[in-house]
RNA sequence: UCCCGAAUAGCUCAGCUGGUUAGAGCAUCUGACUGUUAAUCAGAGGGUCACUGGUUCAAGUCCAGUUUCGGGAGCCA
C-alpha cells in the first residue's frame, strides 16, 4: 500500500501537472487551518498542501500539528501563491500518527544547535540537519564512487585490533573480563590469556597498517569506516567515534599521493554541488545570514558556495615544512609576536601557525610536506639526502581554511632495514608486527596512502562549525546519548 | 585535561550598585479570520531562577563547591 506513494523531491522535479498522486510525510507547519508545508526528507523543499475549506472536520483540523504524520491523495496544480511552484490540492487527508504539540520540542521557528543537539533524535526533522545529513550521505556515496572509478578495492580492515602500535593516541579497552575478581597473574598483573580473544584488545584507531598488507596484493584499496579514540578532547572538531577513509597505493610515492588527495578532494565536493544543489543553497543562505550577526573583522571572505568552487577550481599550495617555517618566522604575526608558541625549525606547528598560514597567508587549502621525522610515525619514509640534524619523512599534511588538518598522509617505508631501525628508535615492539613487516620481506614495493577525516570533510563542505552536528550521534567525552 | 564564559517559562532571551507579586517574543491552549509562506488579531495558562552550601534583615542578583553546556588551547582526523 505504501508503494503508490510519490516522493516530494520527485514531485518538485518533474512538476506533472493535473497528475493524481499520493504523498506521505510530516507537517512542517499548518498555516491557516489551510496549507500544510509537508516535507519527507528526499529534499530540503516543503510540498504546500491545500485544504479546500470545509473539507476536514474539526476533529481532523485540529490533529494537523507540526510533526504530525500524513498521507495525502489529492491532484498537483500550478500554484496561486507565491513561494512555490506546484501544490497538492489534497481530496483526502489521513493522520498516519498524531504529534501533541503540547510536548514535542520542535517548533515552527528557528532552535538553537546546542538543543537540537539534546534531541538529536529529533533533529533529522529540522531544515538544517535534513540539508546536512544528505550532503553526509552524499559525500559517502562519492567517495566510493571515486575510488570504483580507479579500480580501489573497498577493504573491511578490523575494528577490534590487537595491536597497540599503532601509535595515534588512547584506545578504548575490548574484554569480556569481569570487574569483580579479574584474573590476574602471580605478579598482580591482569591476565589477559583468560580474557576473550586470549590478549589485550582495543578498538582500531586507524586501518592503514592493515590496509597496507591490502595494497600489497590489489594496488589500489581503500578503507572506510568507524575509528575511535580516547582521547579526553573536548573541542569542536574531535569525536570519540569518527568515520575515516584511508586509501593505500602500491607503485606510488608522495607526488602520486598528493595528486590522489586532490583529486579525490575535489570530486567529492563536486559531486555535492552537482546532487545537492538545493542543499548547499540552503546552507549558504544559513551562513551569509549567520555571518551578518559578526562583527566585519570577523567575518569570512567567501560564502559557502563561493569557497566551495575556488577549492574546486583551484590547485591547493604545496609547500614543504621547511618553506612553511620560513614563512611563519618572516610573517608579520611573528615579528609583532603575535604567536604564542615558539617557531623554529622542528616544531610541531601549533593551531595558531596553521590557521596563519592557510587563512591568511595563501588563503586555499595548503599542503604541507616533508615534516621533521622526530615529529612523525614509525612507518613514515625517511627522505634520502637531507641535511645532517635536519632528516625529515616523506609526509603530508593537508590543512583547510577553518577545519585545520583534514588529511594526514605520507610514502610508506618500504626498505626493511630502515623500518626496523626507526622501530628500535621509537621502542615499536618488532616481534608484535611481523605481520606487518612481511610485506617489506616479501616482495616489497614502494607504496604511499593518507587519511581522511570523514566528519571534517562534512564539515568543509556544509560549514557547520560544530562537528557534533555533523554525525548523527555523537560520542565524545560525557555523552552517549541516543 | 587547562583557560575563559554561561545556566531564569517548552524555545530564544531581558532582569542595573542585593529590596514588594520575576518579564518579553515565539510556542501551547481558547476564540476570531481565511490564498497563507516561521500567517494574522484578541485573550488565557505556564517558573523549585541548574544543584548544594554560605554571607545578609533580605539572594535570580554576592561568595564557594558541584554538574552540564558553549568558546579557545592541547592531542589529532
Amino acid at each position: 500500500m505504501f508503494n503508490q506513494r510519490t516522493k516530494i523531491k520527485a514531485l518538485l522535479q518533474t512538476t506533472p501537472i493535473d497528475a493524481k498522486v499520493t504523498v506521505m510525510g510530516w507537517v512542517r507547519t499548518f498555516r491557516n487551518n489551510q496549507f500544510i508545508a509537508l516535507n519527507d526528507g528526499s529534499t530540503n523543499l516543503n510540498l504546500q498542501i491545500v485544504v479546500p475549506l470545509g473539507m476536514l472536520g474539526e476533529d481532523i483540523l485540529k490533529r494537523i500539528t507540526t510533526g504530525a504524520s500524513l498521507k495525502i491523495a489529492g491532484t498537483i496544480a500550478k500554484s496561486v501563491g507565491k513561494g512555490q511552484t506546484i501544490e497538492l490540492l489534497a481530496e483526502n487527508v489521513e493522520i498516519l500518527g498524531d504529534c501533541d504539540a503540547e510536548k514535542y520540542p520542535l517548533q515552527p521557528k528557528k532552535h538553537s544547535l546546542e538543543f537540537l543537539r539534546e534531541i538529536a533524535h529529533l533533529r533529522f526533522r529540522t531544515n538544517t540537519f535534513g540539508t546536512v545529513f544528505r550532503i553526509r550521505h552524499a559525500l559517502a556515496f562519492a567517495i566510493h564512487q571515486f575510488f570504483n572509478e580507479r579500480g580501489f578495492i573497498y577493504l573491511h580492515t578490523p575494528i577490534i585490533t590487537a595491536s597497540d602500535a599503532e601509535g595515534a593516541g588512547e584506545m578504548f579497552r575490548v574484554t569480556t573480563l569481569p570487574f569483580d575478581g579479574t584474573p590476574r597473574n602471580e605478579d598482580g598483573s591482569v591476565n589477559f590469556k583468560e580474557d576473550f580473544f586470549g590478549k589485550s584488545t582495543n578498538l582500531t584507531v586507524s586501518g592503514q597498517l592493515e590496509g597496507e598488507l591490502g595494497a600489497m596484493a590489489f594496488s589500489e584499496i581503500y578503507t572506510f569506516g568507524p575509528t575511535f579514540r580516547a582521547e579526553n578532547s573536548n573541542t569542536t572538531r574531535h569525536l570519540a567515534e569518527f568515520w575515516m577513509i584511508e586509501p593505500e597505493m602500491a607503485f606510488c610515492d608522495l607526488e602520486d599521493n598528493m595528486n590522489l588527495a586532490e583529486e579525490f578532494i575535489q570530486y567529492i565536493i563536486q559531486y555535492v554541488m552537482k546532487n545537492n544543489a538545493d542543499d548547499l543553497a540552503f546552507l549558504d543562505q544559513r551562513l551569509a545570514e549567520e555571518e551578518k550577526q559578526k562583527p566585519a573583522n570577523e567575518r569570512s571572505e567567501m560564502g559557502l558556495i563561493e569557497k566551495l568552487n575556488f577549492v574546486v577550481n583551484n590547485r591547493f599550495e604545496r609547500i614543504t615544512y621547511t618553506e612553511a617555517i620560513q614563512i611563519l618566522l618572516d610573517s608579520p604575526a611573528y615579528k609583532k609576536k603575535k604567536f604564542k608558541y615558539e617557531v623554529s625549525w622542528g616544531i610541531d606547528m601549533q593551531s595558531e601557525h596553521e590557521r596563519y598560514l592557510v587563512e591568511k597567508h595563501f588563503k586555499k587549502p595548503v599542503i604541507v610536506t616533508n615534516y621533521p621525522a622526530d615529529i612523525k610515525a614509525f612507518y613514515m619514509r625517511l627522505n634520502d639526502g637531507c641535511e645532517p640534524g635536519k632528516q625529515t619523512v616523506a609526509a603530508m599534511d593537508i590543512l583547510a581554511p577553518g577545519i585545520g588538518e583534514i588529511v594526514g598522509g605520507s610514502q610508506r617505508e618500504e626498505r626493511l632495514e630502515k623500518l626496523l631501525q626507526r622501530m628500535e628508535n621509537m621502542h615499536i615492539p618488532v616481534e608484535e608486527m611481523n605481520w606487518y613487516l612481511d610485506t617489506r620481506r616479501f616482495g616489497t614495493v614502494p607504496h604511499a596512502g593518507f587519511g581522511l577525516g570523514f566528519e571534517r570533510m562534512v564539515q568543509f563542505v556544509t560549514g557547520m562549525t560544530n562537528i557534533r552536528d555533523v554525525i548523527p550521534f555523537a560520542r565524545t567525552p560525557k555523552n552517549c546519548n541516543f
